[in-house]
RNA sequence: GUGGGUGUAGCUCAGUUGGUUAGAGUGCCGGGUUGUGGCCCCGGAGGUCGAGGGUUCAAAUCCCUUCACUCACCCCA
């Protein structure tokens, strides 16, 4: 029989890494927050449409990284490439705008992507997405990129880098984007074929091409910073001056350039050591047009993305407590394992975490195994204690030994555990 | 989609110029202790050597095909 697998890219995450999950994602909780974010869980499906009309026809993602699939009623169904599209539709939708002028919102799951995996690079990846609408002041900018930045500290990341760019507007990415292709069509032959191909799609990216060749052309390249609005530049240098009074630093890499179609002004990057080829922890920056573009109304936004798979392989030896079991009841011969079973689950029901063998194996193969699921104490009872009425309670650290009376033996066992 | 690397026990890996019954460590099960864990000692189970084909008296080893995993390009979290 043929073996049936995971799907190439998606991975499973086992027991022995669930806890360090859980933990970054508990941090992350309590700093959201902090800052005033409230969670909001939405579908991983959408209309293959909204992310159509967000991202970008042109982009990669929705030209050929996107799980899409026709429903049965002819819907054309797309499994959600990332989270931003998702939150700003229930935004929309649900009317947020109307309860609060100001809305801030942070989801966590799976995404989907059709790509060729590597380190760091899987087709079922995990995020963590946060969005403010309904603030265009900088220091929505500056707000945001603190607490991400205080996020990956406190979960750990070490040597992390920060990089943010602003991308211009409506009214003056068009110019500099013009300025760019005017640039490149001097030294076209010069280009790898990649950037050749870039030209027509996407100038812009030719910027992050990592060609020597190309980098040589692109060193002379117009910069953005320069052609940058009076708004846009303001709105900028204000940004700048917010981060410095938070004490965070970055770099400015006017070579940056984000893969998704809607951001405007402030973009920004956090990369990290240690992380392969993919080195881009988390990204994000402002989309001030897309959610009237979406059909909301004209409110900016500013948002970023957290890749968890990415964030936990940077993690410094993810310190992992051992799975800890409060007590281990062995039970010898078919009367004590009557009583065994109903003592160990009225345990549980109180809130213990009791384990026992049903197999009848011999004490010392249930001792390995209590010794094993790492228990602090094990109850033994057997043939000799049933006649006696009573069992054999064993602090596994101490190995001291004290009887217990049937009688009570569970109301002891609770007080003694609860207490522990 | 393109290129490189790797596929041997649950896991990490040895395996000589092709040569008998494919090994080690770890984990698992049992015993040493007729009812007491970790350390130690002994034993046991566990393998279509990724799959298919070819060369050969003989293939884990050489050749071809294919699949999977992985790293990189592309792109991005």
């Amino acid at each position: 029989m043929e073996k049936i697998t995971a799907i190439k890219g998606i991975k499973d995450i086992l027991p022995a890494d669930t806890p360090v999950w859980r933990h970054v994602e508990q941090i992350a909780r309590e700093i959201f927050h902090c800052f005033g974010f409230r969670e909001i869980r939405v579908p991983i499906m959408e209309k293959t449409a909204l992310f159509q009309r967000s991202i970008g026809e042109t982009t990669d993602i929705v030209e050929k990284e996107m799980y899409t699939f026709r429903d049965r009623d002819d819907e054309l169904i797309t499994l959600r490439p990332e989270a931003t599209a998702s939150v700003i539709r229930a935004y929309i939708e649900h009317n947020l705008s109307a309860a609060d002028p100001v809305t801030k919102l942070y989801t966590i799951g799976p995404m989907f992507r059709r790509e060729r995996p590597q380190k760091g690079r899987f087709r079922q990846f995990h995020q963590m997405d946060v969005e403010v609408f309904g603030d265009d002041q900088p220091q929505s900018d500056a707000e945001v990129i603190l607490m991400l930045m205080h996020f990956l500290q406190v979960a750990g990341v070490q040597k992390l880098s920060l990089e943010i760019n602003s991308l211009g507007c409506k009214a003056c990415r068009p110019v500099f984007s013009q300025a760019v292709v005017e640039y490149l069509k001097e030294s076209h032959n010069v280009l790898c074929p990649d950037c050749q191909r870039r030209i027509q799609i996407n100038p812009l990216r030719v910027f992050d091409c990592k060609v020597e060749t190309c980098g040589v052309v692109i060193a002379d390249a117009p910069r953005i910073l320069n052609y940058l609005c009076v708004e846009c530049s303001y709105h900028f240098s204000l940004v700048k001056n917010h981060l410095d009074d938070l004490k965070l630093t970055y770099e400015i890499n006017p070579q940056m350039v984000r893969g998704l179609d809607y951001y405007t002004k402030t973009a920004f990057e956090v990369k990290s050591g240690a992380l392969g080829a993919q080195n881009s922890l988390a990204g994000g920056g402002r989309y001030d047009g897309l959610v009237s573009f979406l059909g909301g109304p004209d409110v900016p936004g500013i948002g970023f993305g957290i890749g968890l798979e990415r964030l936990i392989s940077c993690l410094p030896d993810p310190d992992k407590p051992p799975y800890r079991t409060d007590i281990f009841i062995a039970a010898l011969g078919a009367r004590a394992q009557k009583f065994c079973f109903g003592l160990t689950n009225e345990l549980r029901l109180s809130g213990i975490s009791a384990a026992m063998d049903y197999s009848d194996k011999s004490l010392k193969s249930q001792m390995k195994r209590a010794d094993r699921l790492n228990c602090a104490y094990t109850l033994i009872l057997g043939d000799q204690e049933m006649q006696d009425h009573c069992a054999q309670l064993r602090n596994m650290s101490t190995k001291e030994q004290q009887s217990l009376s049937l009688d009570t033996v569970t109301q002891t066992l609770i007080s003694i555990l609860h207490e522990g």
